[in-house]
DNA sequence: TCCATCATGTAAGTTTTTCTAACATTTTGG
DNA sequence: CCAAAATGTTAGAAAAACTTACATGATGGA
């Protein structure tokens, strides 16, 4: 094994992009990374960088040895901030859906405060499967198929994709069919989740008469859908009240499975998120993704 | 972040389990382990170890360190073995059950030496499934329901386990039914593999008379299972073209959904591995587990 | 085109870290 | 209860990593 040192300066070096800036980083002069890393290349007897001009270029070996290094230094970083004071009360942070956070998490928030009162939540309402970087978000909480590779992903809801609307525009619709639904307006969110994906693949942008299509924030959706301004993508786990009390009824259903997965890394978790983990597994299972009827008998 | 020289003399002395050992391992005096592990201990303000008498035991937050720290490490490690072995040739280490090697891997092997003539495989035909540690498998091609967490899972082959004989022997057995297989001779490996599961669990040793079980070589068992000695559990792809030459036929089926799966470490691959698993991957969708007729039609 | 500027490469000397050697301390097994 | 074996501790030696200082080469604007 080479000196650890240098491992670290070439890692410094790659994410940094330059000499100086490395050297910046990690508080040292270029001269230091310099050095660092002439004595790498030497020990591995490889080539590492090239330089075309002023400009520095990885070779495959470097990149390669760089992807790696970076993920061990970062696995270790976190196992160091785990145990560290500061960070053991760093708040867990969650990214999620907004629609997930406020029709599932947020309702049930209470019960994990009261559980772990000394555990501080973020909870990060954001449209893509943030990077789960050390340092960075401590869990997500997804919709889609589980196919996401290098994470550790776990099924929560099973979470098909529905249209809904209020029985009463549905019944101005009249019958709800596929083709009858293509004249009311849609209601969707202004930035992307689990529900634009679906529109999408359904082809709604044709289906639907231009201005008719009314974005607006993930939180309001439902609430102008229960005001029969619209129909709504959501998934079926989340509105289940709504339904069963008459407030929405199924228009439409996505054939492909879907689900909400808790998504983490691989390897250690520090106490509180393995808590949190433990937590959303016992909230999930019971209220399991109920199977309902079939739309509009 | 402390020391990195620190933490590898932690990970050592964790891994050694005693100070000398470590010391041995790194190849340097006990003083040295000692006190890195001091200088570790003040520089995290924390306790890692604690001393009962001569026994060295690990704090929860040691025991957390620790794993994170070699997981790291190992990565590193693991990453520098990739670009200096690059040169080097390392063979690519597959462990797989023996079954699937001699019907499915092997017959196919020509194919990927073809393709990647400088590439050196490693079969071990095993059983259980190895740990990925760096410097030991690369990839290992498993049946089961693809529930391996921490690790790569791809699916590879849908593989329902089957219960078959030779025709002859299903006659001679009067229709087949599970009542009337009970007595028929049952064909079992030697060691554990996809099938001693399944007869586990649907509880064949009550079912077959004493000494009617035959245990043989993984190998062996298709063909004894041909010749009309006995009762075979296989995976359906691995049999199919013995079901459609009428040399074997299906006398039961499994229902749960197994298939065999590809499961590789998460992260970087080294450029070789990346080869075979895309070979894998291609061969396997080129010969599609096939959906055949309801058994004993 | 040329020169000022900026990023990097190199070498010698200094600082810092890490290790060894030697000795002290503690525990275990006979 | 003592010898052996493992660990803890310290001062000084060895090794490493870093800084300073200077050299080289590329870039971009005058």
């Amino acid at each position: 094994m080479p000196p650890l040192s240098a491992l670290r300066a070439f890692s410094a070096l790659v994410e940094a992009g330059s000499v100086v800036a490395a050297a910046t980083q990690l508080g040292v002069t270029h001269a230091a990374i310099s050095q660092q890393i002439r004595a790498l290349e030497k020990a591995l007897d490889l080539q590492l960088v090239s330089r075309v001009g002023r400009k520095m270029e990885l070779t495959d070996a470097g990149r390669h040895l760089a992807e790696g290094v970076r993920r061990g230094f970062g696995e270790i970083q976190r196992a160091v901030e785990d145990v560290t004071d500061e960070q053991r009360q760093r708040p867990l942070q969650i990214s999620t859906t907004s629609m997930f956070a406020s029709s599932w998490l947020v309702p049930r928030l209470g019960s994990f405060r009261l559980a772990h009162p000394g555990v501080d939540l973020v909870l990060d309402p954001s449209p893509a499967l943030r990077p789960l970087e050390p340092g960075g978000f401590d869990a997500a909480i997804r919709h889609g198929k589980g196919d996401w590779s290098g994470l550790e992903v776990e099924l929560l809801l099973p979470a098909p994709l529905i249209v809904v609307a209020s029985p009463e525009l549905l019944d101005q619709a009249n019958g709800a069919a596929p083709e009858g639904l293509a004249g009311l307006p849609w209601l969707s969110e202004l930035e992307q989740n689990e529900a634009s994906l679906f529109l999408s693949r359904q082809g709604v942008e044709k289906l639907a008469c231009p201005g008719s299509v009314i974005h607006l924030p993930g939180n309001l959706m439902l609430e102008a859908a229960r005001a029969g301004h619209g129909l709504a993508v959501v998934t079926e786990t989340l509105v289940q009240a709504d339904i069963d009390a008459g407030r929405l009824q199924i228009a439409m259903r996505d054939v492909s499975e879907r689900a909400y997965y808790l998504v983490t890394r691989p390897g250690l978790q520090r106490p509180a998120l393995r808590a949190f983990c433990k937590w959303v597994r016992r909230e999930a299972s019971v209220t399991p993704g109920r199977i309902v009827a079939a739309p509009r008998t």
